[in-house]
RNA sequence: GGGUCGGUGCCCGAGUGGCCAAAGGGAGUUGACUGUAAAUCAACCGGCGUCGUCCUACGUAGGUUCGAAUCCUGCCCGGCCCA
């Protein structure tokens, strides 16, 4: 494991572009030198999974603690109930009460995989902000909270502003998250030591609200730090793929789809993704990099970054086999792979149980049932375009199959494009 | 509470009685070119085993009309102004 020392830190960070702005830049580097700090992001539970984007913060957070510091994953079972009007036009739909404590207990379990919560000096605590902020009630916290704000500069946000002037407005609600937030930083200064809070830059205002309710009411200093917001090369929202979001849990998105999204990476924007996640020395990873531009094609970096992340998410099993799950599928020629080959690759990319007599059945089911396509329109449209293949056949407009189109083990391989596979394997009764 | 403007497909946004499954843009999907990349060019882009003067869809419920996203009424939601 990397030995950084507290002063290396901030530097590290910065030269991985995960620095986008910080309270007070010599204060805390003085902080950080004189021992461990306490720091904590939180994760709202708007979903029951975590997705690519939130790898940023977990992994900041591993970073600190791998220099060693003590993290704090905050879910946001109480934050979760308001909704975070920053980044968005509109009002939130508020879940309900069932729903987010499932969230939150799947959350908690994703949190809990990237750091290390083995009791000692740099042990990482799991905290729920819900714990402490249910019990207040509403007058107590217009006292204690409320109080240290002026709605002027709360209006001062850039999240609240741009709400505001937006034609949707902001609730009440909604404008009060960032008071929550901010207590929650107070609670765990007071509470766990906690005197950094991390975040994107998004995060921004919430988390100086809590720095100043820290100056405010207990007269001491706490520091705000976020990185920059991870975005496509075209400025875009960063973790959508072909089927929506890539989520940490696999369940949704295997790890050989999550190593796959890695893999298919922009030139343009491996160097930013692999320099602010991996955990490699950045030495190292500037090797890579210089490497990667004399033979992109080879997308070392690419493949760098997804072998690493697959194996801290999913573990280095999982990692291994949706590697070598990609390999015959983005090998040599698929349909010459053997049997038991495919059975690998079944259980890794999406799969479907094939009707007995597979000739003169059409692909529409199959593909939908896979969720390669999502309607019997969407599907024909494709076998007009060419676009499906069993084996390296090319579909026909009817999008019959034969029985020649399978492969050794009772295998179908069908392929959507270039780059999305299906494997269909004969149910074994007959 | 009053006034006023508005609620259109994944998003933005045109459309003010038939030619509207609804302009345009973005996003997305696919094809060509490539390197499982980008850029570019092109096609597609509500649904349906009947592809149709078919079904569903222009906040919602009704109404007028041969015919409504477009007109009328009630209701819901939002912005702004007044109280």
């Amino acid at each position: 494991m990397a030995t950084w020392t507290a002063m290396d830190l901030l530097d590290d960070l910065a030269a991985r572009g995960l620095v986008h702005d910080t309270t007070d830049l010599a204060a805390l580097r003085a902080r950080l030198a004189q021992g461990p700090i306490g720091l904590y992001i939180g994760f709202d539970p708007t979903a029951d999974s975590l997705h690519v984007g939130h790898l940023v913060g977990q992994l900041f957070m591993r970073r600190f603690q791998l220099a060693g510091h003590r993290p704090f994953p905050l879910a946001g079972g109480a934050t979760g109930m308001i909704g975070d009007p920053g980044g968005r036009s509109e009002e939130r739909n508020l879940l309900e009460g069932d729903t987010l404590r499932h969230n939150v207990e799947r959350i908690k379990v994703q949190l809990s995989a990237l750091l290390d919560f083995e009791p000692g000096p740099c042990q990482a605590t799991l905290v729920n902000n819900a714990d402490w902020t249910a019990p207040v009630t509403m007058l107590e916290f217009l006292r204690d909270v409320g109080k240290h704000f002026t709605v002027n500069q709360m209006m001062a946000k850039d999240s609240v502003r741009s709400r505001i002037e937006s034609e949707h407005g902001i609730s009440y609600t909604e404008f009060s998250y960032m008071l929550l937030q901010a207590d929650d930083f107070r609670h765990l200064y007071e509470a766990h030591g906690v005197e950094l809070q991390a975040g994107a830059s998004d995060q921004w205002g919430n988390i100086v609200a809590g720095v100043e309710l820290i100056r405010r009411r207990l007269s001491a200093q706490a520091f705000a730090m976020t990185h920059p917001l991870m975005l496509k090369s075209d400025g875009s929202k960063f973790g959508k793929s072909v089927g929506g979001s890539v989520w940490l849990d696999p369940q949704r998105t295997s790890p050989y789809q999550f190593r796959q999204f890695w893999i298919q990476t922009d030139d343009a924007m491996i160097a930013t993704y692999i320099k602010m996640l991996s955990l490699h020395p950045l030495e190292e990873i500037e090797a890579l990099l210089v490497q990667q531009q004399s033979v992109p094609e080879k997308r070392l970096a690419q493949r760098a970054l997804a072998d690493e992340l697959t194996k801290l998410v999913h573990g280095d099993g999982a990692a291994a086999t949706a590697a070598d799950a990609a390999d015959v599928l983005f090998g040599s020629d698929p349909t010459t792979a053997s049997a038991e080959v495919l059975a690998v690759v079944a259980q890794e990319a999406p799969s479907v149980t094939l009707p007995a007599e597979l000739d003169g059945q059409r692909v529409h089911e199959l593909l939908i049932e896979g969720g390669v396509a999502k309607s019997i329109s969407d599907v024909n449209r494709l076998l007009t375009q060419g676009a499906v293949r069993a084996g390296n056949r090319v579909l026909e407009a009817d999008g019959l199959l034969r029985a020649a189109d399978l492969l050794p083990g009772g295998y179908l391989l069908l392929r959507k494009g270039k780059r999305e596979f299906l494997v269909g394997k004969v149910s074994p009764t007959g």
